[in-house]
DNA sequence: TGTACATCAGTGAACGCGCGTTCACTGATGTAC
DNA sequence: TGTACATCAGTGAACGCGCGTTCACTGATGTAC
């Protein structure tokens, strides 16, 4: 009954949260509701439907993410740096939101279907970075996708091996060993 | 009513193919059983429960491919010998087996957890593969379980675009190039 | 300041659909004599 | 070879549960006069 203002952000944060950890189809909106502390049909009230809430969520953050390594992209310097900064970049959001890192690796697969071409998406920008450094001579291979494959491999695994337990965080620890190996790998 | 003898494998092979494509969630019972060309109930004179169904998929495929790892591990040579050797096996079923690659990259997530100690993995095998390379000083860094991380991300990113279409099939092509980025990312 | 009204985030009960599963029954196949 | 019986993979209808969603209703808040 109280009428918070923050409703809608509360519905996102505890979906994120159950989402990470369960994944969407194993979270029900009485999780989510039970979460929030309202019932089941305020949801609706914020989001015309689960789907529209998975999507949502996905959506935003994933173009935020590419929109994150544009920034990189768009300061100066070689592939090497552009590398350092990017790998930084991923780490430190993996420790900051691990919520969120998790949420987009495990529905990945779910939701990647319905990203259309017009959408900001982290591959596109990592190619867009490798076939840059491709041109310029800086790269070992000539596929911008499978130098992008790579790369991203090379960091998200580790960051899914910390989301296990496999690895200790903090990850940001290991961002100048992760950025090295990326560099070792593709780097000319 | 036909009592065909292999109907047990061909709901397999249909279950398989069907969670490859759609995810073990979104694919239902019904689906598999038109599939095959059964009924629903015929299933369950095979598989006690979807859930059985879906584990011992997993649970078979998943420590099969440890078991080959193992086999490479178990032919002399040093790191760099057995990785090449293991990115040229990774890359062999990928390409002779896609639906099961597809499936175990997607349905990890909600399987991972059954997972138990004596079970043998592919990502302990890959542990010992460089907990062993480690020991011998053939290693860069000191972490198998990050050293195993950044190799099978290295693998298996490549893998899902290939899946996805991004890069081009068949995946042995690039094997040598995987193995070689591999190497450079973690020989000392 | 008080009164009338509109708005809308909330409740909680109910709904309906689709899913996995069960069950009585069938009929083909194998075996015993 | 024929007959009686056991087995069991198949059918298809029915079931029941849990899920996402809807809906009539409530009451707090904001606005107009």
């Amino acid at each position: 009954m109280p009428r918070r203002p923050d409703t809608r952000q509360r519905i996102e944060r505890a979906a994120l949260s159950l989402f990470a950890a369960k994944g969407v189809d194993a979270t029900t909106t009485k999780d989510i509701a039970a979460e929030v502390g309202i019932s089941e049909g305020a949801i609706y009230r914020h989001f015309r439907s689960k789907d529209e809430l998975t999507w949502h969520l996905f959506s935003t953050h994933y173009t935020d993410l590419a929109r994150h390594i544009d920034a990189v992209m768009a300061e100066s310097g070689g592939l090497a740096d552009r590398i350092d900064r990017t790998v930084a970049l991923f780490c430190g959001l993996f420790d900051r939101e691990p919520d969120l890192f998790a949420f987009i690796l495990l529905s990945q697969h779910g939701q990647l279907g319905r990203v259309t071409e017009d959408m900001p998406t982290p591959v596109e920008s990592l190619r867009r970075m490798f076939h840059d450094g491709i041109g310029r001579g800086e790269c070992r291979g000539t596929d911008p996708d499978l130098m992008a494959a790579m790369a991203l491999g090379l960091v998200t695994q580790p960051a899914t091996f910390a989301i296990y337990g496999r690895i200790a965080r903090p990850l940001g620890r290991l961002a100048p060993a992760l950025a090295d190996a990326v560099k070792r790998a593709v780097l000319a």
